[in-house]
DNA sequence: CCCGGTATTGAACGCTCGTTCAAACAGCTC
DNA sequence: GAGCTGTTTGAACGAGCGTTCAATACCGGG
Protein backbone atom coordinates (compact mmCIF):
# COMPACT_ATOMS: atom_id res chain seq x y z
CA UNK A 1 0.00 0.00 0.00
CA UNK A 2 1.55 3.50 -0.81
CA UNK A 3 1.18 6.51 1.43
CA UNK A 4 1.46 9.59 -1.43
CA UNK A 5 -1.64 10.42 -3.45
CA UNK A 6 -0.37 9.51 -6.75
CA UNK A 7 0.84 5.45 -5.22
CA UNK A 8 -2.55 5.42 -3.83
CA UNK A 9 -4.82 6.16 -6.73
CA UNK A 10 -2.30 3.14 -9.04
CA UNK A 11 -3.86 1.03 -5.95
CA UNK A 12 -7.22 1.81 -6.55
CA UNK A 13 -6.61 1.42 -10.44
CA UNK A 14 -5.23 -2.53 -9.60
CA UNK A 15 -7.54 -3.45 -7.17
CA UNK A 16 -10.70 -2.04 -9.58
CA UNK A 17 -9.25 -3.97 -12.13
CA UNK A 18 -8.56 -7.16 -10.49
CA UNK A 19 -12.45 -6.92 -8.86
CA UNK A 20 -14.13 -6.14 -11.99
CA UNK A 21 -12.26 -5.77 -15.02
CA UNK A 22 -11.68 -2.71 -16.75
CA UNK A 23 -15.43 -2.01 -16.77
CA UNK A 24 -15.32 -1.10 -13.36
CA UNK A 25 -12.86 1.34 -13.60
CA UNK A 26 -13.96 4.82 -14.11
CA UNK A 27 -12.26 7.67 -12.90
CA UNK A 28 -14.78 8.40 -10.54
CA UNK A 29 -14.68 4.52 -9.32
CA UNK A 30 -10.61 5.25 -8.98
CA UNK A 31 -10.96 7.91 -7.13
CA UNK A 32 -13.84 6.83 -4.72
CA UNK A 33 -11.33 3.85 -3.95
CA UNK A 34 -8.72 6.01 -3.37
CA UNK A 35 -9.99 8.80 -1.48
CA UNK A 36 -9.07 11.28 -3.20
CA UNK A 37 -11.24 14.00 -5.04
CA UNK A 38 -12.15 13.38 -9.06
CA UNK A 39 -9.88 16.30 -10.15
CA UNK A 40 -6.92 14.94 -8.68
CA UNK A 41 -6.22 11.88 -10.86
CA UNK A 42 -6.33 13.57 -13.69
CA UNK A 43 -4.00 16.30 -12.17
CA UNK A 44 -1.04 13.39 -11.22
CA UNK A 45 -1.75 11.79 -14.73
CA UNK A 46 -2.79 13.09 -18.10
CA UNK A 47 -5.72 11.04 -18.81
CA UNK A 48 -7.09 7.97 -18.43
CA UNK A 49 -4.91 5.80 -21.07
CA UNK A 50 -1.79 7.29 -19.31
CA UNK A 51 -3.08 6.36 -15.68
CA UNK A 52 -3.26 2.88 -16.83
CA UNK A 53 -0.29 2.51 -18.41
CA UNK A 54 1.40 3.71 -15.37
CA UNK A 55 -0.49 0.98 -13.19
CA UNK A 56 0.55 -1.78 -15.78
CA UNK A 57 4.07 -0.42 -15.57
CA UNK A 58 3.94 -0.27 -11.90
CA UNK A 59 2.77 -4.21 -11.79
CA UNK A 60 5.19 -5.41 -14.59
CA UNK A 61 7.81 -4.37 -12.55
CA UNK A 62 7.02 -7.06 -9.96
CA UNK A 63 7.05 -9.95 -12.22
CA UNK A 64 10.69 -9.59 -13.60
CA UNK A 65 11.65 -9.04 -9.94
CA UNK A 66 10.30 -12.60 -9.51
CA UNK A 67 13.57 -13.82 -12.01
CA UNK A 68 15.97 -11.70 -10.40
CA UNK A 69 16.05 -13.30 -6.72
CA UNK A 70 19.01 -12.79 -4.03
CA UNK A 71 22.00 -13.00 -6.04
CA UNK A 72 23.71 -14.72 -3.19
CA UNK A 73 22.26 -18.03 -3.60
CA UNK A 74 24.05 -20.53 -5.54
CA UNK A 75 22.74 -20.63 -9.20
CA UNK A 76 20.61 -23.91 -9.52
CA UNK A 77 18.58 -22.83 -5.64
CA UNK A 78 18.06 -19.57 -7.29
CA UNK A 79 16.47 -21.30 -10.55
CA UNK A 80 14.45 -23.90 -8.07
CA UNK A 81 13.13 -20.93 -6.51
CA UNK A 82 12.19 -18.87 -9.66
CA UNK A 83 10.53 -21.72 -11.03
CA UNK A 84 8.35 -22.71 -7.79
CA UNK A 85 7.26 -18.70 -6.80
CA UNK A 86 5.10 -18.77 -10.01
CA UNK A 87 2.87 -20.93 -7.92
CA UNK A 88 3.14 -19.88 -4.51
CA UNK A 89 0.25 -18.89 -2.83
CA UNK A 90 1.13 -15.67 -2.68
CA UNK A 91 0.64 -15.10 -6.64
CA UNK A 92 -1.69 -17.70 -6.97
CA UNK A 93 -4.49 -15.38 -5.50
CA UNK A 94 -7.99 -15.01 -7.23
CA UNK A 95 -6.65 -11.15 -7.33
CA UNK A 96 -3.54 -11.35 -8.47
CA UNK A 97 -4.72 -13.90 -11.22
CA UNK A 98 -7.40 -12.23 -12.31
CA UNK A 99 -5.25 -9.08 -12.25
CA UNK A 100 -2.98 -10.60 -14.70
CA UNK A 101 -5.49 -11.42 -17.39
CA UNK A 102 -6.74 -8.16 -17.30
CA UNK A 103 -3.72 -6.57 -18.22
CA UNK A 104 -3.26 -9.20 -20.85
CA UNK A 105 -6.51 -8.51 -22.08
CA UNK A 106 -6.23 -4.52 -22.01
CA UNK A 107 -2.99 -5.14 -24.78
CA UNK A 108 -6.72 -4.91 -27.71
CA UNK A 109 -7.50 -1.54 -26.13
CA UNK A 110 -4.22 0.44 -26.61
CA UNK A 111 -1.02 0.01 -28.75
CA UNK A 112 0.65 1.39 -25.42
CA UNK A 113 -0.64 -1.62 -23.38
CA UNK A 114 0.02 -3.74 -26.15
CA UNK A 115 3.94 -2.69 -26.16
CA UNK A 116 4.10 -2.48 -22.25
CA UNK A 117 2.97 -6.22 -22.14
CA UNK A 118 5.20 -7.53 -24.81
CA UNK A 119 8.30 -5.81 -23.57
CA UNK A 120 7.91 -6.93 -19.73
CA UNK A 121 7.29 -10.61 -21.41
CA UNK A 122 10.50 -10.54 -23.01
CA UNK A 123 12.67 -9.08 -20.10
CA UNK A 124 10.95 -11.43 -18.27
CA UNK A 125 11.52 -14.44 -20.79
CA UNK A 126 15.10 -13.49 -21.17
CA UNK A 127 15.42 -13.19 -17.36
CA UNK A 128 15.04 -16.79 -16.93
CA UNK A 129 17.23 -18.09 -19.74
CA UNK A 130 20.20 -16.40 -17.89
CA UNK A 131 18.77 -18.01 -14.42
CA UNK A 132 18.81 -21.75 -16.69
CA UNK A 133 22.58 -20.48 -18.41
CA UNK A 134 23.81 -20.17 -14.82
CA UNK A 135 22.59 -22.91 -13.36
CA UNK A 136 23.73 -25.49 -16.28
CA UNK A 137 26.65 -23.20 -17.75
CA UNK A 138 27.19 -26.69 -20.26
CA UNK A 139 24.12 -25.62 -22.13
CA UNK A 140 24.48 -23.44 -24.85
CA UNK A 141 22.71 -19.56 -24.70
CA UNK A 142 20.40 -20.99 -27.45
CA UNK A 143 19.22 -24.25 -25.75
CA UNK A 144 18.99 -21.83 -22.70
CA UNK A 145 16.63 -19.18 -24.52
CA UNK A 146 14.75 -22.63 -25.84
CA UNK A 147 13.91 -24.10 -22.85
CA UNK A 148 12.86 -20.22 -20.88
CA UNK A 149 10.46 -20.04 -23.79
CA UNK A 150 8.87 -23.65 -23.11
CA UNK A 151 9.04 -22.73 -19.77
CA UNK A 152 6.90 -19.79 -20.57
CA UNK A 153 3.88 -21.29 -22.23
CA UNK A 154 3.92 -23.71 -19.28
CA UNK A 155 3.79 -21.51 -16.37
CA UNK A 156 1.19 -19.08 -18.33
CA UNK A 157 -0.98 -21.97 -18.84
CA UNK A 158 -0.62 -22.45 -15.00
CA UNK A 159 -1.87 -19.34 -14.10
CA UNK A 160 -4.22 -18.83 -16.74
CA UNK A 161 -6.10 -22.26 -16.13
CA UNK A 162 -5.76 -21.69 -11.78
CA UNK A 163 -8.01 -18.71 -12.49
CA UNK A 164 -10.06 -21.31 -14.49
CA UNK A 165 -10.31 -23.76 -11.70
CA UNK A 166 -7.24 -26.08 -11.20
CA UNK A 167 -6.44 -28.42 -8.33
CA UNK A 168 -3.35 -28.56 -5.83
CA UNK A 169 -2.61 -31.85 -7.89
CA UNK A 170 -2.10 -30.98 -11.29
CA UNK A 171 -0.30 -27.42 -10.15
CA UNK A 172 2.16 -29.12 -8.22
CA UNK A 173 2.78 -31.49 -11.62
CA UNK A 174 2.89 -28.45 -14.06
CA UNK A 175 5.74 -26.84 -11.29
CA UNK A 176 7.88 -30.23 -12.02
CA UNK A 177 7.19 -30.36 -15.36
CA UNK A 178 8.93 -26.29 -15.70
CA UNK A 179 12.01 -27.44 -13.54
CA UNK A 180 12.30 -30.87 -15.66
CA UNK A 181 12.32 -28.86 -18.75
CA UNK A 182 14.89 -26.56 -17.21
CA UNK A 183 17.50 -29.02 -15.58
CA UNK A 184 16.69 -31.91 -18.12
CA UNK B 1 -21.45 -15.66 -41.20
CA UNK B 2 -25.10 -15.65 -40.17
CA UNK B 3 -27.60 -14.62 -42.13
CA UNK B 4 -30.53 -13.68 -40.06
CA UNK B 5 -30.42 -10.57 -37.60
CA UNK B 6 -29.79 -12.20 -34.44
CA UNK B 7 -26.91 -14.19 -35.76
CA UNK B 8 -25.37 -11.42 -37.57
CA UNK B 9 -25.96 -9.17 -34.00
CA UNK B 10 -23.98 -11.84 -32.34
CA UNK B 11 -21.15 -12.18 -34.77
CA UNK B 12 -21.15 -8.03 -34.49
CA UNK B 13 -20.44 -8.61 -30.55
CA UNK B 14 -17.51 -11.27 -31.39
CA UNK B 15 -15.86 -9.10 -33.82
CA UNK B 16 -15.94 -6.48 -31.49
CA UNK B 17 -14.90 -8.09 -28.73
CA UNK B 18 -11.87 -9.36 -30.57
CA UNK B 19 -10.76 -6.33 -32.29
CA UNK B 20 -10.80 -3.75 -29.25
CA UNK B 21 -11.85 -5.59 -25.70
CA UNK B 22 -14.75 -5.00 -23.89
CA UNK B 23 -14.87 -1.28 -23.87
CA UNK B 24 -15.36 -1.62 -28.00
CA UNK B 25 -18.54 -3.56 -27.49
CA UNK B 26 -21.66 -0.79 -27.11
CA UNK B 27 -24.98 -1.58 -28.33
CA UNK B 28 -24.75 1.02 -30.69
CA UNK B 29 -21.14 -0.25 -32.08
CA UNK B 30 -22.97 -3.99 -32.53
CA UNK B 31 -25.75 -2.09 -33.94
CA UNK B 32 -23.42 -0.52 -36.95
CA UNK B 33 -21.22 -3.94 -37.22
CA UNK B 34 -24.29 -5.78 -37.98
CA UNK B 35 -25.90 -3.15 -39.95
CA UNK B 36 -28.99 -3.30 -38.02
CA UNK B 37 -30.47 -0.51 -36.14
CA UNK B 38 -30.17 0.66 -32.44
CA UNK B 39 -33.54 -0.73 -30.83
CA UNK B 40 -33.22 -4.33 -32.58
CA UNK B 41 -30.16 -5.05 -30.34
CA UNK B 42 -32.64 -4.97 -27.34
CA UNK B 43 -35.83 -6.48 -29.26
CA UNK B 44 -33.43 -10.09 -29.53
CA UNK B 45 -31.58 -9.62 -26.57
CA UNK B 46 -33.21 -8.31 -23.01
CA UNK B 47 -29.89 -6.29 -22.11
CA UNK B 48 -26.18 -6.13 -22.84
CA UNK B 49 -25.36 -8.88 -19.94
CA UNK B 50 -27.50 -11.05 -21.76
CA UNK B 51 -26.06 -10.34 -25.07
CA UNK B 52 -22.47 -11.04 -24.08
CA UNK B 53 -23.34 -14.36 -22.53
CA UNK B 54 -24.99 -15.25 -26.05
CA UNK B 55 -22.21 -14.31 -27.65
CA UNK B 56 -20.21 -16.57 -25.28
CA UNK B 57 -22.19 -19.39 -25.86
CA UNK B 58 -22.15 -19.46 -29.09
CA UNK B 59 -18.15 -19.22 -29.00
CA UNK B 60 -17.80 -21.92 -26.55
CA UNK B 61 -20.01 -24.44 -28.52
CA UNK B 62 -17.02 -24.49 -30.81
CA UNK B 63 -14.67 -25.47 -28.59
CA UNK B 64 -16.61 -27.76 -27.41
CA UNK B 65 -16.47 -29.47 -30.93
CA UNK B 66 -12.52 -29.73 -30.68
CA UNK B 67 -12.70 -32.50 -28.78
CA UNK B 68 -15.31 -34.41 -30.74
CA UNK B 69 -13.95 -34.72 -34.16
CA UNK B 70 -14.72 -37.98 -36.68
CA UNK B 71 -15.94 -40.98 -34.75
CA UNK B 72 -15.57 -42.99 -37.77
CA UNK B 73 -11.24 -42.43 -36.99
CA UNK B 74 -9.31 -44.66 -35.18
CA UNK B 75 -9.07 -43.45 -31.35
CA UNK B 76 -5.59 -42.56 -31.27
CA UNK B 77 -5.51 -40.84 -34.77
CA UNK B 78 -9.13 -38.69 -32.80
CA UNK B 79 -7.02 -37.88 -30.04
CA UNK B 80 -3.86 -36.73 -32.10
CA UNK B 81 -6.12 -34.66 -34.73
CA UNK B 82 -7.50 -32.85 -31.56
CA UNK B 83 -4.11 -32.26 -29.75
CA UNK B 84 -2.68 -30.67 -33.33
CA UNK B 85 -5.69 -28.93 -34.29
CA UNK B 86 -5.72 -26.00 -31.33
CA UNK B 87 -2.04 -25.37 -32.90
CA UNK B 88 -3.92 -25.03 -36.29
CA UNK B 89 -3.47 -21.42 -38.22
CA UNK B 90 -6.76 -21.84 -38.14
CA UNK B 91 -6.81 -20.96 -34.56
CA UNK B 92 -3.58 -19.28 -33.95
CA UNK B 93 -5.03 -16.12 -35.77
CA UNK B 94 -4.27 -12.67 -33.71
CA UNK B 95 -8.12 -12.20 -34.13
CA UNK B 96 -9.65 -15.73 -32.39
CA UNK B 97 -6.99 -15.89 -29.58
CA UNK B 98 -7.21 -12.29 -28.53
CA UNK B 99 -11.53 -13.08 -28.44
CA UNK B 100 -10.27 -15.97 -26.45
CA UNK B 101 -8.41 -13.72 -23.71
CA UNK B 102 -11.62 -11.88 -23.84
CA UNK B 103 -13.84 -13.99 -23.05
CA UNK B 104 -12.14 -15.08 -20.11
CA UNK B 105 -10.87 -11.66 -19.00
CA UNK B 106 -15.26 -10.90 -18.73
CA UNK B 107 -15.47 -13.47 -15.89
CA UNK B 108 -15.00 -10.58 -13.68
CA UNK B 109 -17.64 -8.03 -14.87
CA UNK B 110 -20.09 -11.00 -14.12
CA UNK B 111 -21.08 -14.14 -12.51
CA UNK B 112 -22.95 -15.75 -15.13
CA UNK B 113 -19.64 -14.93 -17.82
CA UNK B 114 -17.68 -16.61 -14.89
CA UNK B 115 -20.20 -19.33 -14.91
CA UNK B 116 -20.49 -20.10 -18.78
CA UNK B 117 -16.52 -19.93 -18.63
CA UNK B 118 -15.65 -22.77 -16.01
CA UNK B 119 -18.65 -24.85 -17.52
CA UNK B 120 -17.09 -24.99 -20.63
CA UNK B 121 -13.59 -25.72 -19.61
CA UNK B 122 -14.58 -28.50 -17.44
CA UNK B 123 -16.52 -30.22 -20.29
CA UNK B 124 -13.53 -29.84 -22.70
CA UNK B 125 -11.17 -31.04 -20.04
CA UNK B 126 -13.73 -34.49 -19.79
CA UNK B 127 -13.74 -34.18 -23.37
CA UNK B 128 -10.57 -34.48 -23.73
CA UNK B 129 -9.89 -37.30 -20.67
CA UNK B 130 -12.65 -39.16 -22.82
CA UNK B 131 -10.45 -39.01 -26.32
CA UNK B 132 -7.39 -40.27 -24.53
CA UNK B 133 -9.16 -43.46 -22.54
CA UNK B 134 -10.32 -44.28 -25.93
CA UNK B 135 -6.89 -44.51 -27.10
CA UNK B 136 -4.76 -45.95 -24.41
CA UNK B 137 -7.42 -48.11 -22.90
CA UNK B 138 -4.95 -49.54 -20.42
CA UNK B 139 -5.09 -46.43 -18.51
CA UNK B 140 -7.10 -45.36 -15.18
CA UNK B 141 -10.14 -43.16 -15.59
CA UNK B 142 -8.42 -41.23 -13.09
CA UNK B 143 -4.78 -41.03 -14.95
CA UNK B 144 -6.72 -39.81 -18.15
CA UNK B 145 -8.23 -36.86 -16.33
CA UNK B 146 -5.06 -36.00 -14.82
CA UNK B 147 -3.30 -36.28 -17.75
CA UNK B 148 -6.50 -34.02 -19.72
CA UNK B 149 -5.37 -31.52 -16.76
CA UNK B 150 -1.57 -31.58 -17.69
CA UNK B 151 -2.31 -31.07 -21.45
CA UNK B 152 -5.42 -27.99 -20.16
CA UNK B 153 -2.62 -26.31 -18.96
CA UNK B 154 -0.11 -26.33 -21.55
CA UNK B 155 -2.88 -25.80 -24.06
CA UNK B 156 -4.17 -22.62 -22.64
CA UNK B 157 -0.50 -21.67 -22.21
CA UNK B 158 0.00 -22.27 -25.68
CA UNK B 159 -2.90 -19.95 -26.55
CA UNK B 160 -1.60 -17.32 -24.55
CA UNK B 161 1.99 -17.04 -25.03
CA UNK B 162 0.90 -17.24 -29.01
CA UNK B 163 -1.01 -14.34 -28.47
CA UNK B 164 1.85 -12.63 -26.93
CA UNK B 165 4.31 -13.53 -29.51
CA UNK B 166 5.67 -17.44 -29.88
CA UNK B 167 8.01 -18.47 -32.85
CA UNK B 168 6.86 -21.56 -34.93
CA UNK B 169 9.36 -23.83 -32.82
CA UNK B 170 8.61 -23.41 -29.41
CA UNK B 171 4.81 -24.13 -30.96
CA UNK B 172 5.40 -27.36 -32.34
CA UNK B 173 7.01 -28.34 -28.91
CA UNK B 174 4.52 -27.29 -26.95
CA UNK B 175 2.07 -29.72 -28.91
CA UNK B 176 4.80 -32.37 -29.01
CA UNK B 177 4.97 -32.43 -25.10
CA UNK B 178 0.95 -32.68 -25.26
CA UNK B 179 0.99 -35.80 -27.07
CA UNK B 180 3.81 -37.28 -24.93
CA UNK B 181 1.74 -36.39 -21.86
CA UNK B 182 -1.13 -38.10 -23.59
CA UNK B 183 0.65 -41.23 -24.82
CA UNK B 184 3.34 -41.56 -21.92
C1' DC C 1 2.98 37.42 8.07
C1' DC C 2 2.78 36.82 3.61
C1' DC C 3 4.18 35.00 -0.57
C1' DG C 4 5.08 31.11 -4.23
C1' DG C 5 4.24 27.05 -5.81
C1' DT C 6 2.45 22.59 -5.27
C1' DA C 7 -1.53 19.71 -3.98
C1' DT C 8 -6.37 19.12 -3.74
C1' DT C 9 -11.18 20.02 -4.28
C1' DG C 10 -15.80 19.67 -6.57
C1' DA C 11 -18.80 21.87 -9.89
C1' DA C 12 -19.53 22.12 -14.73
C1' DC C 13 -19.00 20.84 -19.78
C1' DG C 14 -20.20 18.01 -23.64
C1' DC C 15 -20.48 13.39 -24.91
C1' DT C 16 -21.68 8.45 -25.12
C1' DC C 17 -23.82 4.96 -22.83
C1' DG C 18 -27.99 1.33 -22.11
C1' DT C 19 -32.73 1.24 -22.26
C1' DT C 20 -37.50 2.40 -23.62
C1' DC C 21 -41.11 3.18 -26.80
C1' DA C 22 -44.35 4.75 -30.32
C1' DA C 23 -44.38 4.30 -34.98
C1' DA C 24 -43.59 2.00 -39.42
C1' DC C 25 -42.89 -2.16 -42.07
C1' DA C 26 -43.29 -7.02 -43.63
C1' DG C 27 -45.60 -11.24 -44.37
C1' DC C 28 -49.57 -13.88 -43.53
C1' DT C 29 -54.65 -15.45 -43.26
C1' DC C 30 -59.32 -14.59 -43.97
C1' DG D 1 -58.01 -4.92 -48.63
C1' DA D 2 -58.44 -5.43 -43.67
C1' DG D 3 -56.48 -7.33 -39.70
C1' DC D 4 -53.00 -9.62 -37.17
C1' DT D 5 -48.38 -10.97 -35.63
C1' DG D 6 -43.70 -10.62 -35.52
C1' DT D 7 -39.59 -7.34 -37.06
C1' DT D 8 -37.34 -3.24 -37.51
C1' DT D 9 -36.59 1.61 -37.01
C1' DG D 10 -34.73 5.88 -34.81
C1' DA D 11 -35.80 9.48 -31.52
C1' DA D 12 -35.84 10.34 -26.69
C1' DC D 13 -34.55 9.81 -21.66
C1' DG D 14 -31.70 9.82 -17.71
C1' DA D 15 -27.35 8.29 -16.02
C1' DG D 16 -22.54 8.03 -16.02
C1' DC D 17 -18.48 8.95 -18.48
C1' DG D 18 -13.60 11.70 -19.17
C1' DT D 19 -11.95 16.12 -18.99
C1' DT D 20 -11.44 21.04 -17.71
C1' DC D 21 -10.97 24.69 -14.54
C1' DA D 22 -11.55 28.31 -11.08
C1' DA D 23 -11.21 28.19 -6.27
C1' DT D 24 -9.24 26.56 -2.03
C1' DA D 25 -5.86 24.36 1.20
C1' DC D 26 -1.31 23.43 2.45
C1' DC D 27 3.47 24.56 3.43
C1' DG D 28 8.51 25.94 3.47
C1' DG D 29 11.40 30.25 2.73
C1' DG D 30 11.71 35.44 2.75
Amino acid sequence: MSTDSAGRILDAVLTLLSRHGIGGVSMRAVAREAGVALGLVNYHFTDKTGLIAAALRRIEEQDIALVEPDPDLPAAERLRLALRRVADPEFLTTEYLSLRLQLWSLAQAAEEFERINTEAQSRYRSGLARLIRAARPDLSRYECAKRAADIDVVQNGLWLTSLLGLDRAALRRAVKLCEDIALA
